[in-house]
RNA sequence: GGAGAGGUGGCAGAGUGGUCGAAUGCGGUGGUCUUGAAAACCAUUGACUCGUAAGGGUCCGGGGGUUCGAAUCCCUCCCUCUCCGCCA
């Protein structure tokens, strides 16, 4: 959510960078709920002032025994127009809280301008784009063909978007989890967590998927608002949620992985092949709570963060900054990392992290007590995935395969992979 | 799933239908004392919101109700704990 209080004093100035997103504010709506709120708001709170001098005057005038029905009296009118007053107060409030709830962050100065992602900026390029002297087999052939990678019977079990896998390619699955989240911990300086996989709504609305892209989720049938989590971000940046972070406990830094499930509603031609998009897939995700003035440097860092196991992996990749365009709605800037691909002979993004400013700590109430200015203050929140699972798995076998169709295990996995350096087909 | 108890400030823990944003203790902060520290003592210490300010308003798990007035009474939902059952 914006600051109320930017919206109020510098509307054209939040108009003009939300603007870049291709919205644009109604500022004579905006202007005209503000008045009325402020002149009902003032009025209400002065007759709350009164309703509360009086019901004190009648205690006393009670405990005293004397008589008290002139005020009691006056409490009657108060009483009437605070009713009404304060009825059409909460429909306003809630006018402008759905309004405000809507508004997406404002991109910063540095996010390119654009449209779609071919407006996106390169950053910089890691790593040897690998060159095979024989046709290159993509992930879906390459792991059907081991018998590790099964669509169909996944679709058997649930529907399309699923997958299941087997033997080698399950257990190196599970290495990249491993080895990813080791890294991080003991490398990068991030403490594990463990959280749910199903969130209420308020969690939803907390980090911003929430009240605007419900359907891209998947909801539970159950009596409360349950949902399954389309990213570890909510529960994990949750934990914050109403709570209050002592200065020497920043900046927090969590990595945590999960399963994520999307919906995936209107992207229904896109990707349809393999496992590049799921209604399920692993993710190892970085979570930061900074201090305000750091969040900008933590991004920087947090999307090294995700770069290393890239770089560990040996697998080729682009950053790119991305546009105006394709900010996320939360987002203040994101940068997505793309790996090489040889099967598209092209970058998919397999990383995406974001400085959220106070975007989103605002919404959570995530807050931390700066000793400075003694006074409590809205925290910093990034997130970045460090990576996503699936997509890692894809890029590993079809960068480390061989002309037999088998596939090599990357150096850093071994260790994770019981004496198995090589991933032949299943029996 | 059955039976019971309870949710109060950073924590622990009082609380009455009226002057209670709330005793007390711990913790935190500042100070006195001390070479320094501890102890002791004194003072101070919740959050949100409107307002330039003065000064208001809101918040005792969430929501609703009764009342001139609710932390206190009623309804409802959520959560926690204990016992039983079941289970991983």
């Amino acid at each position: 959510m914006l600051d109320p209080k930017l919206l109020r004093t510098e509307f054209d100035e939040v108009a003009k960078h939300i603007g870049r997103r291709g919205l644009s504010l109604d500022k004579k709506r905006f202007s005209e709920l503000e008045e009325q709120r402020k002149n009902l708001q003032v009025e209400t709170e002065d007759l709350q002032g009164q309703r509360n001098k009086n019901s004190k005057l009648i205690g006393q005038a009670k405990s005293k025994g004397e008589d008290a029905s002139e005020i009691l009296a006056a409490m009657e009118k108060i009483n009437q127009s605070l009713k009404t007053n304060e009825t059409k107060l909460e429909v306003l409030l809630s006018e402008i809280q759905t309004w405000m709830l809507e508004l997406p962050n404002l991109p910063d100065s540095s996010v390119p301008d654009g449209s779609t992602e071919d407006d996106n900026q390169e950053v910089r390029k890691w790593g040897e784009i690998p060159s095979f002297d024989f046709e290159v087999k993509d992930h879906v052939d390459l792991g059907e063909s081991l018998g590790g990678l099964d669509f169909e019977t996944a679709a058997k079990i649930t529907g399309s978007r699923f997958v299941t896998m087997q033997g080698g390619i399950a257990k190196l699955h599970r290495a990249l989890i491993q080895f990813m989240i080791d890294t991080h911990t003991a490398e990068h300086g991030y403490e594990e967590v463990y959280v749910p996989y199903i969130v209420n709504a308020q969690s939803l609305t907390g980090t911003g998927q929430l009240p605007k892209f419900e359907e891209d989720l998947f909801k539970l049938n159950h009596e409360n608002d349950y949902y399954l989590i389309p990213t570890a971000e909510v529960p994990v940046t949750n934990i914050w949620r109403d709570r209050i972070a002592k200065e020497e406990e920043l900046p927090i830094k969590y990595v945590c992985h999960t399963p994520c499930f999307r919906s995936e509603a209107g992207s229904y031609g896109k990707d349809t092949r393999g496992m590049i998009r799921q209604h399920q897939f692993e993710k190892v995700e970085m979570v930061q709570l900074v201090k305000p003035e750091s969040s900008w440097h933590m991004l920087e860092e947090l999307v090294n963060h995700a770069e290393k196991i890239l770089q560990k992996l040996n697998l080729a990749y682009r950053v790119v900054a991305l546009c105006t365009g394709d900010l996320g709605f939360s987002s203040a800037k994101t940068y997505d990392i793309e790996v090489w691909l040889p099967a598209q002979n092209t970058y998919r993004e397999i990383s995406s992290c974001s400085n959220f400013l106070d975007f989103q700590a605002r919404r959570l109430k995530a807050r931390w007590k700066n000793t400075a200015t003694k006074k409590t203050e809205h925290l910093h929140t990034l997130n970045g995935s460090g990576l996503a699972i699936g997509r890692t798995l894809v890029a590993v076998l079809e960068n480390y395969q061989d002309k037999d169709g088998t596939i090599k295990i990357p150096e850093v996995l071994k260790p994770y992979m019981h004496g198995l350096d090589k991933i032949t087909k299943e029996k």
